[in-house]
DNA sequence: AACTACATTTTTGTATACAATATTTGAAAA
DNA sequence: TTTTCAAATATTGTATACAAAAATGTAGTT
């Protein structure tokens, strides 16, 4: 699952594996390793100037995070999904991001709300200007910033593991200058919904409606 | 995060390192390793036969699916949580568990409702007989058949994965037999939500309230 | 030219080796 | 007796070695 609070640790160096890893995690979600790719274990620690080991250690955490696939005695391949799987996928990041949205519209907290809005403003900024790249990164501040702001670091981590599994998926839809602009509105609509008067009390009204029994059930077990 | 779909493939013997793997989750969602202990790879390998080599493999995909931790350079350990880390982390898990129980309303499925059904008389059987024991086992397998019913195996990955987490916390709480007794009709009156007739249309309602105007939203993005 | 059978080469999975860092032990000083 | 410091020991992280399996290449047959 989810690595949580790796950061925060002092002064922690990136000990080998952990820069391997995240400049896999980086080359997967940008799609520069594309879906279905064999990852040649040699050829990785000749790149990092290390031996297999850490490498296989870093592909090892990567694979039980779902980001790669192992096949027996095969190697170890970038995920590839079916379009039915790639459905549920986005089926499961959607209902984790909609939790994120409703814990947000719960605990409204001054301080995450300027953060969110400032990530807002730079991707309507980056999306009028057209600048791809830019919006590509303002995009995932801003959904980084909604995860942070549930102030529950758990769940936050499976939103952001979803984000890096769909990456590659995601990356070639923003195509166009209009393409964009409507991502950076969708994101407006989002804001006004967790952030009206009544999206406190929207929301618990919704809990109490069916979800509360299920959490109330469910948590006695 | 989450390994899906791991079974499935054809007469996959077991690995040295999953078996391990497996041995190991095992003995911590029982409690058998307590929170904050270490874990010694000599003594593992020794154990189970083999080098340390696999034995590091194993709790590397353990530590990256967060049941267990790694401390630079001192070894791991079993996961241990403050009491407001595990209240998150309780948080993110009724959410998740809500998720997929609305997942569930939606879909209704006859062959899955009956499964679901027989979990949970047998939850029912070992309660009023105070069978501890056998009540752990048919409270997992009720969960597990809820996840399966949502279809969706990601979603249903993540949700065992912080059972498996939590596993340690949960055990020591059924110690009565009226703790068994309290959990079993609580899961009555979740199947009483899940398989009521409105319950689809509720949860419909439920999601275009406000979930639906966050979904579109992401969708986007 | 396409297919099969076998030998060669790569690659994977595991074992062992070794340097760097933590932990423990034990003796000397307060 | 308790504290401090250093040597001894154990453990971690990485490198290398090697057996088993998969992938590749090469003939030989049709």
């Amino acid at each position: 699952m989810a690595k949580v609070l790796t950061s925060s640790k002092s002064a922690n160096k990136p000990s080998t594996v952990r820069k391997i890893q995240e400049a896999l995690i980086e080359e997967i979600s940008t799609g520069e390793l594309a879906p279905g790719q064999h990852l040649d274990e040699n050829g990785l620690a000749m790149r990092f100037g290390v031996s297999r080991t850490p490498v296989r250690e870093a592909l090892s955490r990567l694979a039980a995070q779902g980001v790669l696939v192992q096949k027996d005695r095969r190697g170890i391949f970038v995920a590839e999904y079916s379009l039915e799987e790639l459905g549920q996928i986005f089926e499961a990041m959607h209902e984790i991001e909609a939790a994120c949205a409703r814990i947000v519209a719960q605990r409204l907290n001054l301080l995450a709300r300027s953060e969110i809005e400032a990530a807002q403003a730079e991707c309507l900024r980056t999306a009028e200007e057209g600048d791809r790249k830019g919006y590509l990164l303002a995009n995932e501040a801003f959904h980084q910033a909604i995860y942070r702001a549930t102030g529950n670091p758990y769940i936050a981590a499976i939103a952001s593991e979803f984000r890096r599994r769909t990456g590659p998926f995601r990356a070639k839809k923003f195509e166009s200058h209009e393409d964009l602009i409507a991502s950076a509105q969708s994101h407006q609509v989002l804001l006004n919904d967790i952030f009206s008067e009544d999206s406190a009390t929207a929301s618990k009204g919704m809990r109490s409606h069916m979800a509360e029994s299920f959490i109330q059930a469910l948590k006695m077990n």
